[in-house]
DNA sequence: AAGCGTTTTGCAAACGTTTGCATTTTTATT
DNA sequence: AATAAAAATGCAAACGTTTGCAAAACGCTT
């Protein structure tokens, strides 16, 4: 009586205000449907439509197969598609927003492309948490993370731009390239220290995940924290705060980049101009780096 | 042209292939859509619905007020709902169900109720944890929760039992209402402490995150985990294993869950039969109750 | 009361599928 | 070769809105 038939509004409207979300999983990597910080994105979003009247269609990319436009746009399921991750290849973003669908992705801003990118300053981020570390005695640092990303690259940027700066030299043995997950993380930092000793005293992690399975090979060993080895992680999970010591990490405004997508998105249904943005990324200074004041 | 109009077809057949997941989240408490397990299980969801050719539309029930079934189905923005948590009244799944929709929800498969409830034993796991506990020597076990919620109220029901069962002494000042976040749960431990002292030797948690919270507390006050207190949680989030010390928890299987709970929903559109199912709960003892070995 | 502009009401077409029925074509059977 | 059965093809109706247009009703002015 009093609801209206969806289907056969948006069939007459052609509009479905309907937005497909896609996780862009790394593809051979255990980063699942189920990390924290994209989940908390997902949240960030659900809420971000609602407000301008949307809703969300949850996707991992399974069903739509390769060609996203056609399943999501052509076929008026969604209106739009935000992209959560650029992945290691872009091949699929790049295709579907060439056959001129409405598109945002999250990853990083200074990516160059003809959708906009909506992420964090991820150079500032890996610069702060490495200046960080320096500036309380660091010498060697780890930087932790798969550096096939773009945004990664970007923060392993800033990790350089801020040895330079402080005059420490960079040893390339000290960029470990791993999958980003806490179990790879654990798993490299045991056999380095069994191989290596403990030959290094700081560590940026390019996620809080990384950080953590980092952190707990550490204690098995009993590493002091921050005494011995300093560690900064990213995206201030909720768990960042409840870690022993709690995780000094890189927090990135996930309401704000929710909001912005979400503009960015309805600006390209009225043709508005369109550009990547960057989103408030600051440093939360916790234990796992300093002692307590 | 390969591509068919999703809402023309919808419309003619009357079927959407799209499942509406609900957070049915606990009104007045901060326990948000970025709850780590809710967020696994709608995951996992994701997973099972779409190996059954259906799609997840993510709702946190602030579009569709409370008119649920009006807004998802007669509306035909989906075929059917799944809630998760059953939240303090289940007057709205009442009503949804009540019209008639097919309908599953994830809570205490022990509630009587005219649809199919999917959850863990809560009584079991309950009783297990605390059981657990006790044969590591505890004598004065909290059980920090929320027992309003028919889920926890199962687990506390095991909490006793276990308790007489072993022939210790049940105080009903051991029973804390708190909001099952990490943070009521961190406030709260230490406003004990303050007030009492160290009046306990085991926690059981009605959640990991509200373990995470206690457990940051205790261990600011230097107590011994857990040679002082020994605390196991629930769920086992990703984080459990990566706690120093690990935390002993329990889990309820997500994926038997979420396959589970959309088996049952699709048999209600084939009008055969459907049943609350109880999921695989299990004890997973890790270093926050016992030393190693 | 007639003329004019504005608002209300009512109708029919269109959105793109699916489905049932009727027709035609093909294939198999005696 | 004639007939029955099966398969393929074509057509039109229906799903429930929205929207534009026409017609009608209404209010105001001269």
């Amino acid at each position: 009586n009093v609801s209206i038939n969806a289907a056969a509004s948006r069939l007459r409207t052609q509009k479905t205000h309907v937005i497909a979300v896609i996780l862009n999983l790394i593809d051979n990597t255990e980063q699942s449907t189920t990390d924290p910080f994209l989940l908390k994105l997902v949240g960030e979003l659900n809420q971000a439509l609602n407000a301008k009247g949307y809703e969300l269609l949850l996707s991992n990319s399974f069903m739509a197969s390769d060609d996203w436009a056609n399943y999501f746009i052509r076929s008026q399921r969604a209106d739009g598609i935000i992209v959560i991750g650029q992945g290691k290849s872009t091949a699929k973003i790049d295709r579907a927003a060439q056959s001129g669908i409405p598109i945002v992705v999250w990853g990083d801003a200074k990516t160059d492309a003809p959708y906009p990118i909506i992420g964090g300053d991820n150079y500032l981020g890996g610069y702060t948490a490495t200046q960080h570390l320096l500036s309380h005695g660091a010498k060697r640092i780890l930087f932790l993370g798969d550096s096939e990303h773009a945004e990664m690259q970007e923060r392993h940027k800033g990790y350089s731009q801020a040895h330079r700066d402080a005059n420490v030299p960079i040893d390339t043995q000290c960029t470990c390239a791993i999958d980003i997950t806490s179990k790879a993380a654990y798993q490299y930092i045991n056999e380095r220290i069994k191989a290596n000793g403990l030959d290094f005293d700081g560590i940026v992690c390019v996620s809080d995940m990384v950080a953590l399975g980092a952190l707990k090979a550490l204690k098995e060993r009993y590493v002091g924290i921050p005494s011995d080895v300093g560690i900064v992680g990213y995206d201030d999970i909720s768990l960042a705060e409840l870690m022993h010591p709690s995780l000094t990490t890189v927090r990135q405004n996930t309401q704000q980049a929710a909001i912005e997508m979400v503009t960015q998105l309805l600006n390209q249904f009225e043709n508005k101009p369109t550009e990547s943005q960057v989103v408030e990324t600051t440093l939360i200074a916790r234990r796992s780096t300093q002692h307590s004041d």
